[in-house]
Order: C-alpha cells, then sequence, then structure tokens
DNA sequence: CTGCATGCTCTAGTCGCTAGAGGATCAAGC
DNA sequence: GCTTGATCCTCTAGCGACTAGAGCATGCAG
C-alpha cells in the first residue's frame, strides 16, 4: 500500500504542498489518512484526483464548476448532463474573453501606434485613456479577472 | 463652482460610490474638499480623472500602471516615454492572454464534441479532464487573473 | 413629520491561492 | 549521539480590485 507524504504528492502531481492543504481544506480533497505523527498518508487517487483538479483549473473551471465535476465523476449513476453543462459555459466564458481581448488589442495597438517622444503633456496615450470618445467601439464590459 | 456629491459623481461617470471611496482611500483620487457636514464635495476635475481611470482599468491596466500614468499626467514637464512603456507592456499582456484562451478554447470544444446522454462513468468531459495526455498540446500555463 | 434616499466610517467577504510565523519531527552525515 | 537542513504541522495574513453590509447621521419630498 504505497502511502504518499504532502510532499511526493506534490512533486508527483505537480500541485504546491499549501495549495494541497488548502484544496483539503476547502473539500476538494477529502481529508486523507495520518501517521502517528500527524502527517498527511495519501493514496495513488489522491493523484488523480489533483492531476483532474490541476486540469480542470488550467482550462480556467472555478472551483465551484470543479467541485460539481468531482461530485458527478465520484457518483456514475449520475447523469453526464451537468458535466456537459459546465463544459459549453465555460465555453461561451471563454469566447466572450477572447472577444474583449481582441478588442482591448486593437485598442491599445491604435493608442500606441503614435509613438511620442515629448512630454506627457501631448502624448497620445494619456490622450487616449482620458477620452473614452476616441475609441473605436464600446468596451462590452470592464475586462476583469475570472478564467 | 459646481461641486457634485458623491452620488452625481458617480452617476457622472459610471463608477460606483463605494468604488469611488475605495479610489480616494488607495489615493487615485485626491481627497476631496468636505461640506459642513461631512460629506464629500467634487469638482469636475473628479469626473474626468474617473474617466481616465475607468477607460484604463477597462483596457486591463492594473492600479499600479493607473496610478503612473495619472502621476504622468499630472506633470506635464515629464517624458511620456513611460508611458508608452507601459502600453506596449499591456499589448503583449493582452496577447499572451489571447493565445492562452484559444489554445483552451480549441480543447474545451474538442472536449466538449461528443455530446454523451449517458451516465457520468463514460462522460467525455470528466474523462478529458481526468487526463491530461488527451490534450493535443500543453497548457502553456495556468490561465489566471489579471487583465 | 414621516419615511426613504443618500451620506458617513469601518469591517469583512470575494477568488484562488501564496507567504510567513513558530514549532515539531525526520533523515543523513560525522 | 549530535548537528544540520529538509520536511512537516497549524494558523494567520496578504494579494488585486473591488463589493457588501452594519450601524449611524443627515437631506429632501410629500
Amino acid at each position: 500500500m504505497p502511502s504518499l507524504s504532502i510532499g511526493k504528492l506534490a512533486k508527483a502531481s505537480e500541485v504546491k504542498v499549501p495549495t494541497i492543504r488548502f484544496y483539503e481544506q476547502i473539500g476538494l480533497l477529502p481529508p486523507p489518512e495520518r501517521a502517528a505523527n500527524d502527517r498527511r498518508l495519501f493514496g495513488p487517487d489522491a493523484v488523480r484526483r489533483l492531476a483532474f483538479i490541476k486540469h480542470a483549473r488550467q482550462l480556467g473551471f472555478p472551483i465551484e464548476a470543479i467541485r460539481t465535476l468531482l461530485d458527478l465523476a465520484d457518483d456514475p449513476e449520475r447523469d453526464c448532463a451537468d458535466a456537459n453543462a459546465l463544459a459549453r459555459e465555460q465555453i461561451i466564458a471563454v469566447d466572450r474573453k477572447i472577444a474583449q481581448l481582441e478588442a482591448l488589442r486593437s485598442e491599445l495597438k491604435r493608442m500606441a501606434a503614435a509613438t511620442c517622444q515629448g512630454a506627457a503633456s501631448d502624448c497620445r496615450v494619456i490622450e487616449a485613456l482620458s477620452d473614452h470618445s476616441l475609441c473605436e467601439a464600446d468596451h462590452p464590459e470592464p475586462v476583469r479577472a475570472s478564467i
């Protein structure tokens, strides 16, 4: 019965030690056994579970979505329509984010195109930031966090 | 001398009241005058400054970059090379983020393409998340926050 | 004069970790 | 046996950029 210390698990899964403890704390990982000295002892299933979590995080799934996906995976009886729905939601979110970022990139490029060497008073960048009406298009939404 | 309450300023600038207070707290907005009843009284320059901040935030500039840009704008003597550099950095960050998201989108689409109506045990989505080796390409980095 | 909107300050919560304090224990080398 | 450094433990606080709420003081309209 190969049991892993948290350090070995971290190396095996390429997830940092504090992150593993954090995932346990928020209930994504079940509390592992403990050795007599109170150290965590993980089984090989923990490696798989962490791989799942890590991969889903890389794909931008928020923790709560991952919790749902893990619940689904833990219970093979359940219908997987939920998992498909989560994946579709995630695609939509990614598409929206890409569209936003492309609008922003074009505005930034236009803004930075006219390089100025002079004083800040007639700096294109600052001018462009001061006056939204110079933008070609509206910004759909503020671009922020998530994903 | 048209002085604005924080509520009017919020409406004029389309920045929420608590956000305005927050910007004052972190020093992006100078502390405004106060009426006898301790309420804030803003001049029209606050509207312009907030528009600048809001626009820069929409473009994904982090607060510290905005602080630098505002310092530049406040001091017209200074060279604007810094502003150009910030804009260029921002473009690079946006480009990188777009590239990441496009890789993710293609993986998500591939993952969700095979829709299953069965039990979660043979759900493509969960299977794909369980096994990173099914991915066509490596994920460059975890996709996270900023911008 | 009543009631609601707006204002104030202060604190805590969000998300997903990350960093650090302060201490216990382990493994290896001498 | 002893020292040294790595690893482990728990707990708390911090990041960025707000957002939400408590608890209270005002302002304004009907």
